[in-house]
DNA sequence: CGCGCAACTTGAGCGTGGTCAAGTCCGCCG
DNA sequence: CGGCGGACTTGACCACGCTCAAGTTGCGCG
């Protein structure tokens, strides 16, 4: 007979890398179904994380990287007087814990926004298994230089875009990647709130709720709290260029 | 005998990384000296760069990391209307290119600030050596990820930090990095115009200029065109802190 | 030497986005 | 069912940093 429902679950989960609907957008991608074995044996679960439950700390040791399989994570740094600066919002096929190659300590934290659940990567087991296979080294290499080119983005973002021009990147992002998890990339539903938004985007959260707004009356979105519609992609398309208000432009 | 000055020029530069004044900060830093000959066999010299000289453009394919060897450059991407955003100034020892990692394309473009000498590291090479020497390969990955964190802080300084904050934590980590290149931390002499200051930090020149006036007036700095000394470092760091001004705090 | 230009500085005015405050919506729990 | 609290919205006001404009300084070059 099964064993009991959660236990199953558990067992669903360890399910192998190549039968994983995640399969093409994480770092298996690009390495040989013959290799695809040594990395399976690497792979541990992770308990499920309720929202608010943090995956790492800021100082933790540095045990391994994690996948998001399912749910949604946010990535901060905080200083001292516990300002909290939010660098990145994780779906399901994302890779998390970079930033503590560098030291072997976490120096910034990850934490759930809802229900989710984790595939981790225990490091030295990795290593171990990409200094067999250069292939997956590569592929390594290759997800943390996309990690490099992502944070350029959110730097453009908020170092050359008006605040409206912000969101609208900020919704297409999201739109883009839900897509590539073949969901609907015009009916968002937002896992983060308003705070996590402004905070991302370096404003307040006033300013975001009243350029939602904006974007309603416009009849680009339709917003009824988490859920986000996108009306009119190309009128949205349109708010990320500074057209009307090319402010900061060069660099001498 | 001797050969033309030029040439003795480059076989100077042609030195082992062993003998490099810039060693410990380089990627040769933290594997052994039996794989050092490895690495250096793998290290080619690039001719030096005049100031306004690319190292790389958007979409030039990838072929090597670069280490700076004199001098100093920028990074940044620039989108389809022109506009730059800078990601970064980079001093010597530091190591450029991994932005193209991801794509085998450069989707960022490196720029001489002054007249600077490269050491150019083969991609295909290289590969080769971390693929037998493990403790490069780490060595990489390491460096990798303090290009990350350092995105994260660039971040959080444009997210969170008031315009005179961001100049105090700018020219503060600046006089660290020089520091650490055993010149003096206290008296600079900067590379950048304040074009690309302003642009670095997210603000216009304006804004900039009279930051450094205001900070010369209160006695921080003494300010001479290009050339910085700061006066009493305990106050720039104060400066550091948005003590008086708290906004834009928590996320939630 | 003096012209011309680029880099930078300084001032005056304005607007985007922040602050503060009040109010609404909704879920949760007794 | 009703009261509480957290998430979000909306409005009024304000200021930091942007814009526009007019200098100033320093340097390359004819």
């Amino acid at each position: 007979m099964e064993p009991a429902a959660n236990v199953l679950d558990l067992n669903q989960l360890r399910r192998s890398c190549s039968s994983c609907a995640l399969y093409e957008l994480c770092l298996p991608a690009g390495i040989g179904v013959d290799d695809l074995d040594r990395l399976d044996a690497t792979v541990k679960d992770k308990r499920a994380l309720d929202r608010g439950d943090m995956l790492y700390r800021e100082g933790d040791p540095f045990e391994a990287l994690y996948v998001v399989r399912s749910g949604a994570l946010k990535t901060f740094v905080q200083n001292e007087a516990g300002d909290v600066q939010i660098l990145g919002f994780h779906l399901p096929g994302e890779i998390l814990g970079f930033d503590a190659l560098a030291t072997n300590l976490h120096v910034s934290q990850a934490e759930a926004l809802e229900r989710s659940s984790i595939c981790e990567l225990p490091y030295a087991k990795l290593q171990q298994v990409t200094s067999e296979v250069p292939a997956l080294h590569r592929q390594l290499m290759r997800v943390i230089s996309r990690e490099v080119v992502e944070e350029h983005r959110h730097l453009v973002m908020m170092g050359r875009q008006q605040a409206q021009e912000q969101l609208a990147s900020f919704l297409r992002s999201l739109a883009d990647r839900y897509q590539r998890l073949h969901r609907d990339g015009s009916a968002l539903n937002l896992p983060m709130s308003r705070y996590d938004i402004a905070n991302y985007l370096g404003l307040v959260v006033e300013t975001v709720s009243r350029l939602f707004s904006r974007m309603e009356e416009m009849g680009v979105l339709q917003v009824n709290r988490k859920s986000v519609r996108i009306l009119r992609p190309e009128l949205l398309a349109a708010l990320c260029r500074s057209d009307a208000a090319p402010r900061r432009k060069d660099a001498g």
